[in-house]
Order: structure tokens, then C-alpha cells, then sequence
DNA sequence: ATTATTTCCGATAACGTTTCCGAAAAAGAT
DNA sequence: ATCTTTTTCGGAAACGTTATCGGAAATAAT
């Protein structure tokens, strides 16, 4: 399986090397016609330029590397396409890692993919993140990056992030609405910028309703913290009236408790969970879930990626803030008597 | 931000580059001591082999493609990483594309890759592939391919499937065992060898126990797929005491619809899934589902296609079939009355 | 002590592009 | 008709490696 190269074309043709490569590179200084001839043939021949001797003289892998804490549930699955769309489109490839919640393979992860010569990066950081100071030199050296979702203040670039703090708040304002009054909010990693902004939209929430019987746990994201969490509320008879959940894994696990024990949703307790899995509408009570736009923060931190690559000089970084919805189901709903 | 070459850390030790390269790459004819040396003054100056170079002279990318319908839900996901896992260890890079169960889609990533010069590639094809002649000068032009779950029989070359007769019999029998003997099969789509297969499955068990009234109905893999399905047969009061699913999706879809309709499951209805998804456990009730080795598929998958990389000659497509087991939950069993 | 063998290393050519420099040919200006 | 400018192209260097070949030094064999 012999390939053929840019030579082969220029032989065919009785032409030097430079003129198939300007052609192929649509440069000014060629005439229209030879260009035409060129590709013509090229095509006819069934020449493609060899990406990777490319790649080795114009300094570029074109390869971008994504690293997240997990792809098995949908969340990052839905962001890592809306970025591989504008990526690809662009001529980039994208290179995917997971750090499966662990520091260490972040690091790792991430160390392998500037070592490959990705063009930058776009990251969520795992939920007790320890590379803080790795970040900081990363962006120090310049190497293209931008944050999503999970992120840490100390880091200073790039970032698109969800409106944490306005919709826990919108959330825990529902809550407060529908009647119940005892509110916990189950709380992800306490170092992460979204903790502390779903912390602050929960505590100006009771504070706008003159509440102050509300309650944070940092149990983190996953099903088994919510059962766990659960669990150690109905030993200690703590049990409140609602939960804001930091996930809706999180939530569903606790729901899921609760129901083992008695507890009727959302008549004896109302949950709400956040970022819309593939389950909340499905389980029983369906969840209210906070919806976050995964596809548009995919896109957004790709084109804001691409944007640092490609204007280098002129680049501020800047953090960008989307919106999202909540969708109010029966978990958190009281019941008309 | 210049780069370190290895002429730097050649001329830092007064060695030549050729010596260099010996040590990086642990040849036979480098004395030990000096690529100690070197190895270790190279360390000290940050150098990096730079791996595009590299790729270059050894016309190999170390890139291998994965193709798959989705990553949205957690199955293609986790077979993923089985299959990453093994390719990361063995020095690759893994660049993932969806089809979005759209052949023309499925055909542009896969030229995509091979454009890119993909050193392998994995896939798993949409519901309605249309590019078996493709699929087919791919092989014969020997570029290393394997194929997993998703496959034609039309296609000869290497690979990784579930036992889907096996368990699709099995299933249908734990179903007849129940006391259900009106049953219909939702399949897939009718060309892919899966369904062929799991619809020998389903027919034989109804031959082993002397049962002929059954039916199969090509429905599709989603939860749309399942929900119209259902919707057609209520609407034709053809209702049947029991559905084998295509997939956990489709079996969901049909389940809400029936309960809508006020049927009970399983009382009314037993119904079944396949491939054990994510909401199985959590639904109301839980879905009886087959469950297959994901993470296994995919290190098979890969360990598969670096044989056929690294060892082109010797190599004979085979065909690797893999086990599962039932998870039986309360969908699917008869209620003592 | 001479020859044969091994061990180790350097010089140089590749890999397939793009880019830079310069020059021939064509077009325009005077 | 001569000079200047533009258009269009070819030659060669560069990108950072690995691979091939050959040769000097060191060791072993006779």
C-alpha cells in the first residue's frame, strides 16, 4: 500500500513540488489555471496531503485535547460534542481523557496531552482537585486553555461557566415557594467555583425569604454520596423537608434512601437535583432538575480555545457565564390537600 | 516558548544526535552509561521527543479511530474506555467520532480518519449502514479494522461480538418460564447481524418449549422507538403478555407508554431490555435486562487491532464472541397471586 | 603480536510537507 | 524599444526525528 505524495503529483505533471503545494494551499502567487490542473489531477491520482508532514513543519499537532472527570453519564458526553463540532469543523482533532474523579490521572492525563503537542486544552476538573499549581504554570507558559464547569478561582484563565449561583438560588427559591421550609443543600467539593457560587445563590435565597433553618453538606456528586448522606440523616433523625441536591446522581441516590425507608417524595420530602440526567424523567417521582446547555458550553469553550490559538497577541482572558432552565417535576412539587 | 530539540541535548553533551536517539529509544548499540547520561541530562533540560517527527519518519500516526453510533448513553462510553485503556498503554491516541446513527455521517468520520491516517481503526455501525462496499475496500486495502457489536456478516474482518443468540434465547426463556407465552420481540434494525442473531435466539426458545405464538416487529433501538411501538399495538389491541426489547431504551419507551395507557407491569405486560443501561436499576419498576462486558469488549477490541498492527502478516480475522448475564428484576417477573 | 570480532558512535539520508528566495516570463509604463 | 513591475514558478532549506552505513576503538581469539 504504497501512498502517494505531493512528488508523485509533481511528476505527473511536470511541475515542482512548490507549485502542487501552493495549489493545495490555495496561495496567491499561482495561477488560477495551474491550480485548477493541479487538483484535477491530484484528485484524479487520489493525492492527499500527508497531515502529519504538515503538522511537523508548520509547528501545529491541530489536535486538541479535552479532559474530564468521567463520559459514562451524559453531561460530558453532551459538552464534548458541542466542542468536537466547531473543532472539527476547524480542522482540529480531539483527543478525549477522562480523570475518573482522581487528581493523579488528571495530571497525568493532562501531562500526556501537552507532551503530544495539543494546540490547547479544555478542561473540567476533577472534584478535589490538587494540580492548582500545574494549571497556573501551564497558563503561564502560554499553552492555549480554557475551563469549564468545574473550575477553581485561583486559576486565572479562560472559563465558561454555568450561572450556579443564579439558578441555585431560582432553585431553592422554588423550594421556599412550594412551602418547605427546612431546606439541606448536598453539596459538591467545597474547593470548586461552582460549590461556592450554588452555596451563595442558596444562602441569598433563604435570606431574600427571612429563613435562616437551612443547612449545607458537602457530600459530593455521586449516587453513593447521596445515599450515604441519606442515610446518615435518618440515623441522626435529621431529616429536612427539602434537599437541593449538587447533582441529580446525587439526588436520585438520596431519594432512593429515603423511599427504602418510608419516606414518601415529595410528600414527606421534596429533592431537586441539578444538570438534567438522561434519568430525572424518568425514575419515579420524575426530578426537578436544574438544565444546564451542554451543547453551548461545548461550543462556547471551543470557539473561545480556538479564538486564543489563532490571535494569540490580542487575547484577554475573559469567563463567560450561560444560562439554563429549571425543570420542575413532581419530586419537589407539594401536593394541594 | 521555544522548543528543545534533540540537537540541543546532543550538542549540551557533545554527542551526536544519532546517540541521542539510541537512548530515547533504547537500542541495542548504545552503552548503558551514556544513555544514563543522556537520558538524564535530557530530563534536566525539559526535552521531549517530539512525537509528530517521529510519526513522520516511522509513517505511523499512533492514532487509532473509534466509531461508534453515540456517546450520549453510558454502553458505546464504556466500551470506550475498555478499549482506551489498552491503546493508551500501548503509546496510542484515540480520536472518537459519532455517527449519530446516520450512515452518510458514519462514512465522512470514518474518511475522516483514514484522510488523517489513522494507524487502525474500531467501529461499530449505525442501525441502517449503507456503506458495506466501503466497509469492504477499507479491509481489502488492509488498512487494520475491527469491528464490535454492531456489525454485517457481509463485512469479513475481525470481530468483537456479544453472544446475542445465546442471550436472547435465554431471555426468552426466563420470560416462558415465567408463564408468559404471548410474547413479541422488538428487534433492530433487520440487516445488522446482532438482530439476526438474537431473533434466532428468541425463536428457538419458543421452538425448545413447543410455543409458536410469537411475533417479532423490527421497532429500532431508541426510546422513541419503543414508545410508537407500543402506542401501535394498544391502538391495535394487539397487546402481548410480554416484550423482549431491543435495547433498555426501547424497552423503557414501551413501558411508560403501557403504564400511561394504564396497563401494570409486570402484571399486565412483562417486559425485558438489553444491554443494561444506566436507568435500569432506578426505573419503576426495574428493568430485567441483559447486561454485556463493555470494558471487555472494548480492551478486545483493542488488543485485536494492535495484534493486527503489530503483527501484519500472521494475522487471521476471527470473530471473538463474549458472555453477559441476565440481571432479572421485577419488569419481567410473574407476581405470585 | 597479529587478526577477528564485538561494541559503540558519528555522518548522512530519509520522511512529506511548507516556506523563503530568487529568477524567468509576461505585462505594463515610459 | 527600453525599463519597471507584476505574475508565476522552481530550487533548496527547514521541521525534528529515525534508520542505514561505515568506521574507530575496544575486546577477544589465534
Amino acid at each position: 500500500m504504497k501512498s502517494i505524495t505531493i512528488k508523485d503529483v509533481a511528476k505527473a505533471l511536470n511541475v515542482s513540488i512548490s507549485t502542487v503545494s501552493r495549489a493545495f494551499n490555495d496561495k496567491y502567487d499561482i495561477n488560477p489555471n495551474t491550480r485548477d490542473l493541479i487538483l484535477k489531477k491530484a484528485k484524479e491520482m487520489g493525492y492527499q496531503p500527508n497531515p502529519i508532514a504538515r503538522k511537523l513543519i508548520q509547528k501545529r499537532s491541530y489536535n486538541i485535547g479535552i479532559v474530564v472527570p468521567e463520559f459514562i453519564h451524559s453531561f460530558f458526553p453532551k459538552v464534548i460534542i458541542g466542542a468536537q463540532e466547531v473543532l472539527i469543523e476547524k480542522g482540529y482533532q480531539v483527543l478525549i481523557m477522562q480523570s475518573h474523579e482522581s487528581s493523579i490521572t488528571e495530571l497525568r492525563n493532562t501531562k500526556t496531552l501537552v507532551n503530544n503537542m495539543v494546540d490547547g486544552l479544555i478542561i473540567s476538573l476533577c472534584a478535589e482537585d490538587k494540580n492548582v499549581e500545574y494549571y497556573k504554570s501551564l497558563v503561564s507558559t502560554e499553552i492555549p486553555i480554557v475551563f469549564f464547569n468545574r473550575t477553581l478561582e485561583e486559576i486565572e484563565a479562560p472559563k465558561v461557566l454555568f450561572d450556579d449561583y443564579k439558578w441555585a438560588l431560582f432553585t431553592t427559591e422554588h423550594l421556599i415557594r412550594q412551602g418547605y421550609t427546612r431546606i439541606i443543600h448536598l453539596a459538591g467539593d467545597m474547593n470548586l467555583t461552582l460549590t461556592k457560587n450554588r452555596i451563595k445563590g442558596f444562602k441569598d435565597a433563604h435570606r431574600k425569604y427571612k429563613l435562616d433553618d437551612f443547612k449545607i453538606i458537602y457530600s459530593g456528586f455521586s449516587m453513593t454520596d447521596g445515599e450515604v448522606t441519606a442515610k446518615t440523616l435518618i440515623d441522626k433523625k435529621k431529616v429536612p423537608q427539602a434537599i437541593f441536591a449538587s447533582s441529580d446522581y446525587c439526588a436520585i441516590g438520596a431519594m432512593k434512601t429515603f423511599k427504602n425507608f418510608g419516606y414518601s417524595i415529595p410528600k414527606d420530602i421534596a429533592i431537586c437535583g441539578f444538570s438534567e440526567s438522561d434519568m430525572s424523567r424518568h425514575i419515579s417521582p420524575p426530578l426537578t432538575s436544574v438544565e444546564q446547555p451542554t451543547h453551548l458550553i461545548g461550543q462556547t469553550a471551543a470557539n473561545l480555545l480556538i479564538e486564543q490559538i489563532e490571535n494569540k497577541k490580542a487575547f484577554i482572558p475573559q469567563t463567560i457565564k450561560l444560562n439554563g432552565s429549571l425543570n420542575i417535576r413532581e419530586s419537589s412539587v407539594k401536593l394541594n390537600l
